[in-house]
RNA sequence: GGCGACGUACCCAAGUGGUUAAGGGGCGGGUUUGCAAAACCUGUAUUCACCGGUUCAAAUCCGGUCGUCGCCUCCA
């Protein structure tokens, strides 16, 4: 049985008890990319949000099916593609590759279905068609209008009322300014497909609604996106929907707050202050993105600044050394046995573990809460800390902290964080880290063979002085009981 | 002009009627260490933009003020 949840609807400015269409099922639909430009790391929340959602549902034995399309015609690929100079299917597709490449970098799992525009024309005209058998849309000079004040619930998502618009755009047989278009008559130089109303193509909202209500059917469970789309497209999808098929659409309508960066403003192509996934994922591993955003609750707006990805990655490698201490912990005791003769930071491991999927799922069923769940993967990592502080915790304590142990595999299983193998991610953050920095590892290593050497000889003003070399490049030299290991720190992007 | 969101420490941030206001980053002190680093301990908000009100009780509810942001044109 899946667990219940809760969940914020835009619809009633609420949170409420999640109910599904079909028990145990849920058909979610995210709006995704328009594909005429790399995937910025404003987009890539919206992603990694909703990815983490469906992972924490089927974790939670939800059986989801996810769609997430693609936009490839659109007026900005058309114009990107003229300048480039190529078809702007070609450029789409192009981009969509791309995209692909990125998410999969960032580790995300692939939707159920990816529908595009350029495959879905059949359905978006048979919508338009019903649209205007309904009265509620006419066509006029090759154009296809949707009749705002034909459907009395517009404005229901949003709050605006049609009249107090500021759209002031009428023109192509258009009758009133906040109507808007389902079809565009062909212009020179555009893609265009055949339909009833001459060559043309679709408008911009018409193929949410006509892709969703294909692959979930005309009433579905969860429809996701960034709060940016929530007027118009999002209202205009309802109006289309419900106008062309009589019933409801999404149940549930679920944003996420947007990036904003230093001055306030949100993170945007249009603003040319956008930092694209790929160039991120250069410099930082993609459990350190994953962090940033999961870090806030999805609702809310999330500050971009140079330090965001650096602290992301400190708190992301604080939880992976704490995991490595676990795994090196031998002992073959039970763990309450353990946990009896080590004391009280060893039976504080085995009390936070044992309540730690309550507490976990709580937060993350209450409007999907990551950063309060999160809280609790800290707090473990840190009894986890203190316990190994203690002499025999090497050697006794491993049968305590596999019990820790699954709770990290729980935050993988859940949210895809310390899902990696420890030194594989270490190596990763050093690569990254390294690269941006431009310090070749070479020259640290054999800095640090030197220094042995005059620590062998107990020369410590010798080796100190290699130390505070390295220092200087951001490599922090750590002497330990099993040798010396090294890192880099963590500095502003 | 219309619609909406938000304002919690140096920074990010959870908390939405009732124990000492989570967690992370930074900074200061300590334990540890050849010295460091990491880890741990400890200090960093008697207070939640401001002003009123409701209540036995409010950061949390209501009203007002100020400030910030998003949408109304393409936008995750």
């Amino acid at each position: 049985m899946p667990a219940p949840f809760r969940l914020y609807n835009t619809l009633s400015r609420r949170v409420e008890d999640f109910t599904p269409i079909q028990p145990g099922h849920i058909g979610l639909y995210v709006c995704g990319m328009t594909v005429y430009d790399l995937c910025h790391a404003g987009h890539a929340r919206a992603m990694v949000t909703f990815d983490t959602f469906v992972r924490y549902l089927r974790h939670r034995d939800w059986s989801v099916k996810f769609v997430r399309n693609f936009t490839d015609v659109d007026d900005k690929i058309i114009r990107r593609a003229a300048e480039l100079g190529i078809e702007p299917l070609e450029l789409a597709q192009q981009q969509i590759d791309y995209f692909h490449e990125d998410v999969r970098a960032l580790g995300l799992d692939e939707p159920d279905e990816e529908p595009r525009v350029s495959t879905s024309i059949g359905g978006i005209i048979a919508m338009v068609e019903r649209l205007i058998e309904r009265g509620h849309a006419y066509a006029a000079d090759g154009n296809v209008w949707y009749d705002v004040r034909s459907f009395p619930n517009y404005g229901a998502l949003s709050g605006q009322k049609v009249d107090e618009l500021r759209n002031p755009d009428v023109g192509n047989g258009k009758r009133v300014p906040s109507d808007f278009a389902l079809w565009k008559a062909t212009k020179p130089g555009e893609p265009s497909w055949k339909s009833p109303w001459g060559n043309g193509r679709p408008g911009w909202h018409i193929e949410c609604s006509a892709m969703a209500s294909r692959c979930l059917g005309d009433s579905f469970d969860i429809h996701g996106g960034g709060l940016d789309l929530v007027f118009p497209h999002h209202e205009n999808e309802i109006a289309q929907s419900e106008g062309a098929s009589g019933c409801g659409y999404a149940r549930w309508w679920m944003h996420n707050g947007l990036l904003t960066m230093p001055g306030g403003r949100k993170m945007g192509k249009s603003e040319g202050n956008a930092f694209s996934i790929r160039d991120l994922l250069q410099l930082f591993p993609a459990e350190a993105v994953r962090l940033y955003y999961l870090q806030n609750h999805y609702r809310s707006p999330l500050p971009w600044d140079q330090n965001a990805l650096p602290t992301a990655l400190a708190m992301v490698c604080r939880l992976y050394e704490a995991r490595e201490v676990a795994e090196s912990m031998k002992g073959q005791e039970r763990a309450e046995d353990v946990a009896k003769s080590l004391g009280d930071d060893a039976q504080a491991v085995l009390d936070l573990s044992r309540a730690f999927d309550t507490q976990f799922y709580a937060a993350l069923d209450d409007d999907f809460n990551t950063s309060k769940a999160l809280s609790y993967v800290f707090e473990l990592a840190r009894a986890v800390n203190r316990f190994a502080n203690h002499k025999k915790a090497r050697k006794r304590g491993g049968p305590l902290v596999a019990e820790a142990l699954r709770c990290f595999s729980v935050v993988n299983d859940a949210l895809g964080l310390l899902g990696d193998d420890v030194s594989k991610f270490m190596q990763e953050v050093k690569e990254k880290r390294l690269g941006a920095m431009g310090i070749e590892r070479e020259d640290i290593e054999s800095l640090l063979e030197e220094r042995l050497v005059a620590r062998q000889a107990r020369d410590w003003a010798r080796a100190d002085s290699i130390r505070d070399e390295l220092e200087a490049k951001n490599i922090v030299v750590m002497d330990t009981a099993a040798g010396v290991d090294w890192r880099v720190r963590i500095t502003g992007a």
